[in-house]
DNA sequence: GCTTTCTATTAGAGGCGTCTAATAGATAAA
DNA sequence: TTTATCTATTAGACGCCTCTAATAGAAAGC
């Protein structure tokens, strides 16, 4: 039985293809330098490749790539591009991480969430509203949050989580909140736009139970104030 | 030496999260139905946690997390929460492949990409420009792709990637062309906005070798001309 | 041509994460 | 109370991926 393609094989794959644009072929020392591992490691992986039909591996000689082992390379490192722009571009991750991120990312990666990123990117790419778009995510980043939320006011009625009943819902429209409480609660996905019910209260009042997503949470009273929410 | 948290536990933590919602401890049982693992599987995994501090856990009787495996565990499915946010919502992933990437992908997120993605619901959720640039995107996603890039036309003098010298770069504009070859270039990362550099061009004209970010390609003849771009 | 040096491979080990099979503890039924 | 049943744990195994130490092969220096 032929090994599985496991993440640590795709990412030999790919370090053997970014050597093999400089020399025609890669060697050990150099796979096992790029990978920063010992080289007694790459042996074994390169065997696996080669059982595998990825690599032409002639041991003490040369490796190199097959077409199907180059047609996986590009494969992840399609993948990988995407993600460091995504992170770099879009989300302005610092350079060194959003290629340490992709990195990671790249191996798990579903051809569905692929094709999203590459619409995303013809989009943002080609309409004049995508450009627009990235333009004024950065410069609303940029700018200091304010206190209270007062940058966008509430085009609708809002509530407090705070003064919900158990079983009601709401859509989160802002965390009027700053500092720990705040990045506490936008950690626990309560975003904008997030679907939150009150799932029960103590009957102090103090801890209450909601549900976010998948998640479920305790939440303060002086947490549950600051979540404004539309009634849904 | 107390061992290092891994995805494995990650999910175990995760899983132990969620199952505490209902009971206010979990059994080993429902660990490894809901995980899809041998119960085998689960004690060694719950001694490790144990032995981290991160899990409160009588062999035979209960395991419940302690504070800092609460906080643990909220960390990774708060990932996981906007993770599968972004593939659904604005991907547009299916459901059940969104939440099967987000399992993947949600322990090797850093902090630095966290926070873009919550600044990006942020904006999504909070400003009018936001709302509406999804609700444009999906639109565009949704209307069949031009045959040859005639949706938007080029603002500025294009050129075919066919026609560069040697050392030459450009910036993508569009790919004009449609189906295998298409979509090959797009994975390679031949998006809108990609810089290529022509690196060399076989005698005959045919292979056309180029850089797009760190990878480098070659072109046959079809796939240079489908590649427009702005000279840079 | 012989020896040194560099490089690659093998041998053996350890951690992780899973499995199966065997055992032990707890609970329910008789 | 004793037995049957269900659940959890242990023992032992295997694959993956890495390591160190020892060995083998190739290239370079003399």
């Amino acid at each position: 039985m032929s090994p599985t393609l496991t993440s640590a094989l795709e990412d030999y794959l790919e370090t053997i293809y970014e050597l093999m644009r400089d020399r025609d072929y890669a060697r050990v020392r150099d796979i096992s330098n790029a990978r920063e591992v010992k080289a007694a490691s790459v042996t074994p992986a390169l065997k696996r490749l080669a059982e595998m039909g990825l690599v032409d591996y002639v041991q003490r000689e040369y490796v190199r790539l097959t077409p199907e082992g180059r047609r996986e390379a590009q494969r992840v490192l399609a993948r990988h591009h995407l993600l460091r722009r995504l992170l770099g571009e879009i989300l302005q991750v610092p350079p060194d991480e959003a290629e340490r991120d992709a990195c990671a990312l790249e191996h798990s990666l579903s051809n569905a969430a692929m094709d999203g990123l590459v619409r995303f990117f013809e989009f943002i790419g080609l309409s004049p509203e995508g450009e627009r778009f990235v333009d004024q995510f950065h410069a609303w980043t940029r700018q200091p949050k304010p206190e209270e939320g007062t940058l966008f006011e509430d085009t609708q009625p809002s509530h407090s989580v705070h003064d919900l009943a158990p079983g009601q819902r709401g859509r989160v429209l802002r965390i009027g909140s700053v500092g720990a409480i705040r990045q506490r609660l936008l950690d626990m996905g309560l975003l904008p736009n997030a679907e939150v019910e009150v799932e029960r209260r103590a009957p102090t009042g103090e801890p209450i139970w909601i549900r976010v997503g998948g998640a479920h949470l305790a939440l303060r009273g002086v947490e549950a104030k600051a979540i404004r929410v539309a009634l849904v």
